[in-house]
DNA sequence: CACCAGGCAAGTA
DNA sequence: TACTTGCATGGT
């Protein structure tokens, strides 16, 4: 091994970039919408989400205040074609109680707290795990935090450039500890990932293709 | 038909 | 700490 993780982590990304070009995530009128989208899209198909979001935003639901009022029963209604709905529903509540309560609603005033001390908060809430966290702090507030998910996992361990048995914070680490901080890029990143994920790794079982040797070469 | 999706929490050993 | 299981609809 040779070069740097910075310039590999680097090369990598231009090559995403240059196949896939800007992604313009996230997907989402509003920082809540943010917040929704990131619980529902809970070990489900983006396009689901897109059901249940249309769902809630057609009954008026996508503020704090509306779904923290809402019965469990009737948001678990709503969003059922995004899946494991009675869960997920709870945990739609919950995270809106908190933005209610803590916030008065106010995501602008949520994302201004500190970076480190808001990922606990949203960590301590019932649902809310370290990746659904990640993309709140960087999709809705702005925050150059980098997003891992099981993709990142799965490309960059079969890579030879993470161990296999990583864990989140081991990944995250990798991008974070070797790529200057900037919201841009961690946010054009993780994106790009997924987007290559979604490309190569319909065929099972997964991304047996090993994706980034048929991207386009590129000089660094 | 089987398998998995932009995870998380709770239970067990 | 390290596994295992439940959650559940919809696409391929």
């Amino acid at each position: 091994m040779s070069i740097s993780k910075r310039i590999q982590l680097e090369h990598i990304f231009d090559l995403l970039y240059q196949r896939f070009g800007k992604r313009h995530w996230w997907p989402a009128d509003s920082p809540f919408e943010v917040v929704i989208g990131a619980v529902l899209t809970q070990n489900t198909a983006w396009k689901n989400v897109e059901k249940a979001i249309a769902n809630l935003k057609q009954a008026q639901m996508l503020s704090p205040e509306k779904l923290y009022r809402e019965p469990v029963s009737g948001i678990a209604n709503l969003i059922r074609p995004s899946g494991f709905y009675n869960q997920k529903a709870k945990r739609l509540k919950l995270v809106a109680a908190y933005i209610t309560e803590t916030w008065n609603g106010d995501m602008d005033a949520m994302c201004r707290k500190e970076t480190g001390a808001l990922r606990n908060e949203l960590l301590s809430i019932n649902g809310i795990g370290k990746e659904t966290a990640d993309s709140i702090l960087l999709y809705a507030c702005n925050k150059p935090v980098f997003v891992v998910d099981s993709y990142t996992h799965r490309v960059f361990s079969r890579h030879g450039m993470a161990a296999e048995e990583a864990g989140y914070d081991e990944i995250q680490e990798l991008f974070m500890d070797n790529l200057d901080h900037g919201t841009r890029l961690f946010n054009e990143y993780h994106a790009l990932i997924v987007e290559l994920a979604k490309t190569f790794c319909k065929t099972k079982p997964l991304c047996d293709r090993c994706p980034l040797s048929d991207l386009p070469r590129v000089t660094v």
